[in-house]
DNA sequence: AAAAAAT
């Protein structure tokens, strides 16, 4: 066992990391703070939850004690790839800098330029970014990187996976060949490897042992989940969050939008959950962390931008809604459990549909994980086919990837779907508080754009059809008006629905079109192809 | 098949 002691960090450093309480380093701590120190290139091989934040950090607040940062000329650069990473190394800062003047600054998307413009110009130590948000900076012309001293680049193989690589290169190219690299990975693919040889100087390599495949604190198991339609899996979820009582608990969804669905679907019914992800504004997600890491908040369900790197302390569950893309992000995903001697369990939902995504993981971890048997009946927990799915004749398929190719634009599209299928949730499964929905009333109320919508592509699925007749003996709604309005264009002549087109639909406006559409259309300018 | 990141 090290001691911080016996690393050679200042006095100062040492206090800052006495008080928060860790005496012992660990292994990549151990050895990569010596070398750092000394002035050599490191390069790491270690995952997260091994520490390494911490193995950059405090060589690079003693190296940097003495001197000072010039407007826009940051010593020090980091780069992270995702924002919360970022972020995270932005703390680690925070921490351990404090008895020292050393100043920082977080470069990351999503956020104004306004601050991070400002605290260039005062001049900061130590930069920490995302590289899209720094060359941005860069071109502006609000940075300059002959400066810098030391650039830390902190998993580099999530950059590769993320098409960074360019960005890590010209930024190599960008700061002087005379300076300190400290390059992390938990991998070394050919691209990265090519990286490592054309800029790390004489670095020394240091690898430590991959913690989560071969962590034995973590209990895996299996939840056999008979349908792959996504309300059998949401019962699953809900019977075995229920059972096992997460002191915290993270649950992994291949998408986005299963992301939004499944964070809602839990909320409806009660649990304490909230959603992470990529489509997210930046404040919502560090809320949403911040929330999660202080205990606020039990339930996290999160795309895989939370499988790797982000440090969150003490998670005693971690769910699989979905088999994960690729098996690697499995054992990134288990890895959130299990850390710093702690044991975890780590579930996974597994659907017919799921054999190959299954069959990988299998190979990848060597064993099956054994099956934990749910006491589940499935029988309410079909979705029912809808009206506008017996017209398209597709009635067994759960109606989301439709919607997919809609004209709608990404977003708009998540969240309707989203919502479709909470209101469905609620409705067919008959959650303890759902009054909103019994009263035949949308749960949020939506801008007039968005309802108008609704209404003309999915009234035969409004949710008081569904609850109260089967869809056989739906009695017609009345509509105002089943014409068309006129198309706007010349020479168009307005389509019929095709014979198996459902005549009560409300098609495009319905009866609220908007003035400027009844009016003559503008004359268009005549295009030679 | 997905997610992430600069607007």
């Amino acid at each position: 066992m090290t001691e911080f002691s016996d690393l050679g960090l200042s006095p100062t450093t040492l206090q800052a990391v006495a008080d928060t309480g860790y005496t012992t380093a660990t292994p990549i701590q151990a050895q990569a703070i010596p070398v750092a120190l000394v002035g050599q290139d490191v390069l790491g091989i270690a995952q997260t939850g091994t520490g390494k934040t911490a193995a950059f950090t405090l060589p690079l607040i003693d190296k940097l004690a003495s001197g000072r940062a010039k407007a826009r000329m940051p010593r020090a650069l980091v780069i992270a790839p995702t924002r919360e990473l970022a972020d995270q190394v932005a703390s680690s800062f925070e921490k351990y800098a404090k008895g020292t003047k050393l100043s920082w600054a977080l470069l990351i998307g999503g956020v104004s330029f306004g601050d991070q413009e400002k605290k260039l110009d005062r001049g900061v130590d130590v930069l920490i970014a995302t590289p899209g948000r720094l060359l941005d900076h860069f071109e502006r012309g609000k940075l300059l990187m002959t400066g810098v001293q030391f650039l830390v680049v902190d998993e580099a193989d999530r950059m590769l996976d993320m098409g960074f690589i360019p960005d890590i290169e010209r930024i190599f190219k960008l700061t002087p060949p005379k300076k300190q690299t400290l390059f992390f990975s938990a991998t070394m693919p050919p691209e990265i490897t090519r990286l490592t040889k054309q800029f790390l100087k004489d670095p020394v390599r240091i690898e430590v042992a991959k913690p989560a495949t071969t962590n034995a604190n973590i209990t895996q198991l299996l939840i056999k989940v008979p349908s792959s339609d996504p309300k059998a899996k949401r019962l699953a979820l809900r019977t075995i969050v229920e059972k096992a009582a997460p002191e915290t608990g993270i649950v992994f969804c291949n998408r986005k939008t299963e992301v939004d669905i499944v964070a809602k679907s839990l909320k409806v019914h009660g649990f304490d959950a909230a959603a992470i992800h990529g489509d997210l504004d930046q404040s919502q997600r560090m809320k949403t962390l911040a929330d999660f890491r202080s205990g606020a908040l039990k339930i996290l369900v999160a795309s895989d931008v939370a499988a790797r790197g982000l440090d969150i302390p003490a998670v005693s569950h971690v769910f699989n809604y979905d088999v994960p893309h690729h098996a690697d992000d499995y054992v990134h995903r288990i890895g959130r459990t299990g850390r710093a001697g702690r044991t975890g369990v780590a579930y996974m939902l597994v659907t017919p549909a799921d054999d190959k995504g299954f069959d990988k993981v299998v190979k990848l971890i060597g064993s099956t994980p054994a099956e934990e048997v749910i006491d589940v009946d499935y029988t309410n927990a079909v979705t029912v086919p809808r009206e506008g799915d017996r017209r398209r004749g597709r009635g067994e398929r759960p109606g989301r990837e439709r919607g997919e190719r809609s004209g709608r634009g990404r977003r708009e599209r998540a969240e309707t779907a989203a919502e479709a299928e909470v209101v469905e949730t609620v409705v067919a499964e008959g959650p303890a508080e759902a009054p909103a929905v019994e009263r035949g009333e949308r749960p949020e109320r939506k801008p007039r754009r968005e309802r108008t919508r609704d209404r003309g592509e999915r009234a035969d699925r409004a949710p008081a059809v569904a609850v109260e007749a089967p869809i056989e003996e739906a009695p017609p709604v009345a509509r105002p008006s089943r014409e068309r309005p006129p198309m706007p264009v010349r020479g168009v002549q307005p389509v019929r629905g095709r014979e198996d087109d459902d005549d009560r639909r409300v098609v495009g406006f319905g009866n609220d079109i908007p003035a400027f559409l009844l009016r003559a259309p503008p004359k268009l300018a005549k295009v030679e192809d």
